[in-house]
RNA sequence: GCGGGAAUAGCUCAGUUGGUAGAGCAUCAGCUUCCCAAGCUGAGGGCCGCGGGUUCGAGUCCCGUUUCCCGCUCCA
């Protein structure tokens, strides 16, 4: 396993990733794709599109990040997705208000306390303010497990979701929030995407987009930013049919990564120990960071829960109606929630080696490579004359210009060959073509392989195909 | 948010008790080269993260700040 740090270094000097802002010193959090972090997160996109919608039974859908204030009501964002947050003066620690008071009732029904503990939880219950946690933290003398002191400071309220408004006036009526999840805007379309494609249930509703929110820490580089992107998938079944769906798509889900050369030993499921309040089952797929193993995509069951919530909110209908067996009832969704951003870092941590080589001269050498999927690599293929005379330069770039119409290629005459093929080496170009003096007799050229460094001699006509073969 | 570490060229780093900003690699131009980087010649590139202070003079000392990394905390 590679440091973070050197998997940072290298996207920084190859352009796949850029701190923003950087000019400015940067800002906390915020990542910026350079020309190759581009690609590589357009073609994991893509990959993504194909393998989701690309089938009869899911649409996509791609809805504004700006939603009514309503969704966020009807979601629970806007009660839930908050934390009511309390310092200790004395340890400067830092506590969730509710956890604390959570651990506080453990600790009574550890010491067989039952009645206060039950007690104290009829207390937390109706807590809704950050002054009830407050209140209810005083009122219990409730310590600092750290100093032991009760020196707290007020309880402030965290909301994660980015705050703006719409229209020339800031006032309260005026309110909108930058999606803290892409997935509402997917259930508030259901009705539309179910009247307008002749789907019938179980379909599924796909969708790419960004999605923010104001995390209170931003850690490891791309893994925890404000600032993301979701590749969301809701599938909506039957009631009671929820079970084998989310089986379905954990397999579905868990093979596309490895399909994309992702080390089986690099992945696990976690099932949720504590269920959000919206799920019956939920589990993470997770991914072997330098840091430990963490979320790139959770599966959910997440029941009726949020077609009823728009559907009270809203007032609209959120049934579907089974003409055949004469049945009306609201679907229950399945969830495939993937972290485009968390993707794209795992499968940089994913592809990169530096693999001991010996050059020609017997000695030992460092040769870094990027093993990515031939459909992810920003680069697909690239064309060298092997020398600059004789026609080389020419025949190469008429076949490179040929090349640019069907794949992202480059063309490279500077350098010795090993120096270019190690340049490619280095941001994954899985593909590399050589133009040589046997190229201008009989019309062939060597392709180069990124993983094994063997080469193949083709007719120069069959390239297209010999690269598109080994793409999918 | 707390604690620790770091910030000098695109990258990796050096820079003496405070005294004109350095190396290797990379990049660019040319030469050489018929297959796996580190051959030859030359060139460009830095307000030493940012802002203050001390000083005749600060990359170096002091204060603040921003950003990154590690560990806590947090992650509906």
């Amino acid at each position: 396993m590679y440091k973070l740090e050197t998997i940072i270094s290298l996207a920084k000097r190859r352009g796949f990733i850029f701190q923003s802002s950087e000019i400015y010193g940067g800002l906390n959090g915020c990542w910026d794709f350079g020309p190759l972090g581009v690609e590589l997160l357009k073609n994991i996109k893509e990959s993504w599109w194909k393998e989701m919608t690309f089938r009869t039974d899911v649409e996509g859908v791609d809805a504004a990040i700006l939603m009514h204030p309503r969704t966020w009501d009807a979601s629970g964002h806007t009660s839930k997705f908050s934390d009511p947050m309390i310092d200790n003066k004395t340890s400067k620690a830092r506590h969730r208000a509710d956890t604390l008071i959570e651990e506080f009732i453990a600790k009574l029904r550890k010491k067989k306390k039952t009645n206060k503990a039950d007690e104290l939880e009829a207390d937390l219950a109706k807590a809704e303010k950050p002054s009830d946690y407050y209140d209810i933290i005083m009122k219990w003398e409730i310590k600092d497990p750290v100093s032991g002191t009760m020196e707290w400071t007020e309880v402030r309220n965290f909301n994660l979701m980015f705050k703006t408004f719409v229209g020339p006036v800031e006032d309260t009526g005026s309110t909108v929030y930058l999606r803290p999840e892409s997935a509402q805007g997917i259930f508030v379309n259901f009705k539309n995407v179910l009247d307008t494609t002749r789907q019938k249930i179980p379909f599924g509703i796909a969708q790419i987009g960004k999605a923010f929110r104001n995390e209170i820490n931003t850690k490891n580089f791309l893994f925890r930013t404000r600032e993301f992107e979701q590749m969301e998938m809701q599938y909506f079944v039957k009631p009671g049919e929820e079970k084998e769906w989310f089986e379905y798509w954990k397999e579905k889900r868990w093979n596309w990564y490895i399909s994309l050369g992702m080390n089986e030993e690099n992945l696990k499921f976690k099932d949720h120990d504590k269920l959000a309040h919206y799920a019956n089952m939920a589990t993470d797929i997770e991914f072997r960071f330098p840091f430990g193993f963490g979320e790139i995509e959770g599966i959910h069951s997440r029941t009726d829960y949020d077609l009823s919530a728009h559907q009270e909110f809203s007032g609209k209908k959120m049934e579907y109606v089974d003409t055949v067996n004469k049945e009306r009832y609201v679907p229950y969704v399945v969830e495939t929630s993937g972290g485009v951003t968390r993707s794209l870092m795992a499968f940089l941590c994913s592809a990169y080696e530096e693999e001991e080589v010996v050059n020609d001269k017997g000695k030992s050498e460092k040769r870094t490579v990027m093993h990515f999927h031939p459909q992810l690599a920003p680069i697909t293929v690239a064309v060298f004359p092997l020398v600059n005379k004789d026609g080389m330069p020419e025949k190469a770039m008429e076949l490179f210009q040929g090349l640019q119409k069907y794949f992202k290629a480059q063309y490279d005459t500077s350098g010795a060959i090993g120096r270019r093929y190690r340049r490619q080496d280095e941001i994954g170009t899985p593909f590399c073509i050589t133009i040589d003096g046997q190229t201008l007799e009989d019309n062939t050229v060597t392709i180069r392989e990124r993983d094994s460094m063997q080469q193949e001699r083709v007719n120069i006509d069959s390239v297209r195909n010999y690269i598109q073969d080994r793409m999918y």
